[in-house]
DNA sequence: CCATGTACCTGAAGGC
DNA sequence: TGCCTTCAGGTACATG
């Protein structure tokens, strides 16, 4: 599912729900789900603070840290009282003492909820958020242009730049009208404006929409996002450009599904 | 350094 | 109706 906007959607709810609750216990009922990398567990500490970077949760406890990743099928619900009862996929449960819960749904098992010291410890070699303020787009450039490779593998690498994945990368390749087998450092600088500034539009529009729901994203109230009603490629293989009517073509490219038009999208090489 | 393939998992969808 | 293959919002690791 969660690439920035799902990821932020579920923080700022969290930020609102479950700040600053006292954590009872956490079980897990996939093995692998649950990370421990320290000597004891989580239970009574409160939840201080909620922070994102790229596609990674970061909830700041009285000592440690839990760093949750959602990967494909993640979702972390919140109620007040449970009301779970014969969902499934249903993989841990974070217990609060005022008796509400916080659990990590995910049918495809591959999320992972880390208890650590340091977020340092599993949040490797993460570079700057794509939404950062920080990130000017001289700072883009200057990473972009180091590289020299398919401009798609470049956005999809999370140590560059993190939160894109495969749906608003292509995306903002549309939008920026570069080809996504373009070569990093062969495009120009009117190019890597109009992709840097459509990252941001992209990313932000997905944000006000809640999201995209595919199939598996949910709010952490249970809830589809929006976005998904406003794609131009993704998912759009074999039907017409909304530009320029040409059919939207469908590759193999870092091993994803890519979507892109070849007429609005020039290729850089 | 870069590209590609595999592994981790489950379920939905399409072809025959 | 089955059975088989392919595909899916991600990432780590191995291999040329």
């Amino acid at each position: 599912m969660p690439e920035l906007p799902e990821v932020e959607t579920v923080a700022r709810e969290l930020q609102q729900s479950i700040l600053n609750r006292q954590i009872r216990n956490i079980e897990a009922y996939w093995a692998k789900t649950y990370d421990n990398r320290t000597d004891t567990d989580p239970d009574g500490q409160r939840i201080h603070k909620i922070r994102r970077l790229g596609k990674y949760l970061i909830f700041e406890l009285d000592k440690t840290y839990l760093v949750i990743h959602l990967r494909m099928t993640g979702q972390l619900i919140f109620s007040e009282h449970p009301n779970h009862d014969g969902e499934n996929g249903i993989r841990a449960l974070l217990t609060f003492y005022d008796g509400s819960f916080l659990y990590f749904k995910d049918m495809r098992k591959f999320g992972r909820i880390y208890h650590v010291h340091n977020p340092g410890e599993v949040m490797i070699n993460v570079g700057i958020d794509a939404l950062d303020a920080a990130l000017t787009e001289e700072m883009f450039s200057g990473i972009l242009k180091k590289k020299k490779t398919n401009v798609k593998s470049f956005l999809l690498d999370q140590n560059y730049i993190a939160g894109l994945g495969n749906i608003y990368i292509d995306e903002s390749l549309f939008r920026a009208g570069v080809h996504p087998e373009s070569v990093t450092h062969a495009l120009k600088d009117k190019e890597v404006n109009r992709l840097y500034t459509s990252i941001r539009f992209i990313l932000q529009s997905a944000v006000d929409n809640m999201g995209s729901t595919i199939s598996d994203y949910r709010d952490a109230y249970g809830n589809e996002g929006n976005n998904q009603h406003y794609f131009n490629v993704y998912g759009r293989g074999g039907l017409t450009c909304n530009s320029c009517k040409t059919e939207i073509s469908k590759m193999r490219l870092a091993g994803r599904g890519t979507h892109f038009c070849s007429n609005c999208q020039i290729i850089f090489k």
